[in-house]
RNA sequence: GGCGGCGUAGCCAAGUGGUAAGGCAGAGGUCUGCAAAACCUUUAUUCAUCGGUUCGAUUCCGAUCGCCGCCUCCA
């Protein structure tokens, strides 16, 4: 029984879908042009860890990610490069999807885009016009959220204590609105900017009314999930409940699940402050990407995570070696049998596992199950007692955790070069005649090479560094 | 000013009304020719501070301090 906490009711509520046995949501993906610091993928491998345990639970998963490709920014570098939308945003696009697949992400099932699904959006706005929800203004068209009594129901934020209190932020809208929270749905453009033809006139959206568009269309009138960094509930989420739930009658979304943000070195990421990471920053530095995607789930999502070099050095430690289990643990030779210790310690582990992420996917919780179960086997695999039985269930178990983590990685041996098999053969002869010296000379040549030697009763294991 | 989240060992952190998961780092040990890997032992009388409720609070309530986010442009 997965349990999450939904923003919509501020409770955590058991996930009952829309349709027995599917499941179907529709994620906030990053704005291309700034696609790569890390805190953005943090929230991808959230997004990709729900798809994954959904269909560890057995659900069939439709998911959705957008990525935003017009906004003011993209249109104003795009224009000044005098390139196309799409050329602009291509170099961020490719970009964005080789950070996303080296970190270990499913790719969605549908990435839709805000540029290929104008008349879409153009559809809605009309209904929403039907509807009484929207009006003109100087050729723009505007939400009213005066229509719309839901309003606020989302963040629940208090909107006339706020106008009364005083932001201390300024009002720069420049066009004339009904109210001050009436947000933009489509905005006039001139014919020298860019913008798109379509029944509601020259225009182009505003930023909330892709999301409505996109996730209704590929997802049904009334969906699952929706998630999204916490930064999004407002306006963002707000804007789109109104719209769709404006122009459809239907209650938008059942579950609203939104991501906490990261922290570095306690502050708040950002690049007046200098500690503005991108994932390539980070990657230059040296780390692995399954270290990355390590850190960045270790924590559940909804808490902030404090991202330090110094945590994820330790990530990157912690990741070598549930590798290393693995590994030792599909080369283990075994007798026939079963062990009922180990048997019990695997279920266990299994069940820990789940209950840890049925909890609002408490991945630190199912974290620790795994490291439990290596704990304990572990010893017996050094002792070269691994049962035939246990082997594959334990194999088995391995492949369940990576299903939802994808923190281990396909073991990549790889053949032998004949000439490392060679310096491995002539050390283990060095050794047979106490030759220790020479012995390690080769070790050191194998090491300069990325081969780490063990030696093990069964004889000489290696890996790459 | 309004709303929300957080403050747990050197670091990253989980968690609960009944006496502190896990990972990294550190120390000692086992194993090893030496290593590596692995394992064992060890590291918070204490969960920001101060009060309150309770037989009992890190967990509930209140106050204080500190940090983070959101508060009708843009995203």
């Amino acid at each position: 029984m997965l349990r999450i906490h939904n923003t919509l009711s501020g409770q955590v509520e058991e996930f009952l879908p829309l349709v027995e046995g599917e499941a179907k949501f529709y994620y906030c993906g990053p704005t291309v042009w700034d696609y790569g610091h890390i805190g953005n993928f943090r929230s991808a491998i959230a997004a990709d860890v729900m798809r994954r345990y959904l269909k560890f639970k057995g659900f069939r998963v439709t998911s959705v990610m957008n990525l935003t490709d017009v906004d003011d920014r993209i249109i104003t570098q795009a224009q000044k490069a005098a390139q196309s939308i799409d050329d602009y945003t291509a170099k961020y696009i490719a970009a964005f999807w080789e950070d996303f697949d080296a970190l270990g992400c499913e790719r969605p099932d549908v990435t839709p885009r805000a540029t290929q699904h104008i008349p879409e959006m153009a559809d809605l706005v009309e209904k929403l016009e039907q509807h009484g929800h929207a009006y003109r203004s100087e050729d723009s068209i505007y939400y009213r959220i005066n229509s719309f009594p839901d309003y606020g129901k989302l963040s629940k934020i208090n909107f006339a204590g706020n106008i009364a209190g005083g932001s201390d932020r300024v009002d720069t809208d420049k066009y004339e609105k009904e109210d001050a929270r009436d947000f933009a749905l489509w905005k006039a453009t001139k014919l020298d900017e860019t913008g798109w033809e379509t029944k509601i006139g020259r225009g182009r959206p505003g930023w909330h009314l892709e999301c409505s568009a996109m996730s209704m269309k590929y997802l049904g009138e009334t969906f699952d999930m929706h998630l999204g960094g916490i930064d999004l509930v407002f306006p963002h989420h707000e804007n789109e409940i109104a719209q769709s739930e404006g122009a459809t009658g239907k209650q938008f979304v059942r579950y609203w699940y939104h991501f906490e943000h990261l922290k570095v070195e306690g502050e708040t990421m950002s690049k007046s402050k200098g500690n503005y990471y991108t994932f390539r920053d980070v990657a230059a530095k040296g780390f692995s990407a399954a270290a990355v995607r390590y850190f960045l789930l270790s924590v559940p999502f909804r808490k902030q995570l404090n991202f330090t070099f110094d945590a994820l050095q330790g990530a990157e430690k912690t990741v070598e070696s549930l590798r290393d289990f693995r590994a030792r643990l599909e080369e283990a030779k075994t007798d026939l049998g079963r062990n009922d210790a180990v048997h019990n310690c695997t279920e266990q582990a299994l069940k820990d596992f789940a209950a840890g992420l049925d909890d609002d996917l408490n991945t630190s919780v199912a974290l620790a199950a795994i490291h439990e179960l290596t704990r304990v086997v572990n010893p017996v695999l050094a002792g070269g007692k691994l049962l035939e039985d246990n082997k594959r269930a334990l194999i088995s178990a391995f492949e369940k955790f990576d299903s939802v983590l994808n923190i281990f990685g396909k073991p990549d041996r790889g053949l032998l070069d004949e000439e490392i098999q060679a310096l491995i053969d002539e050390r283990q002869e060095a050794r047979h005649r106490r030759d220790f010296a020479r012995a390690d000379e080769i070790r050191d040549e194998l090491a300069a090479l990325g081969i780490v030697l063990e030696d093990t009763k069964d004889g000489v294991r290696w890996k790459k560094k």
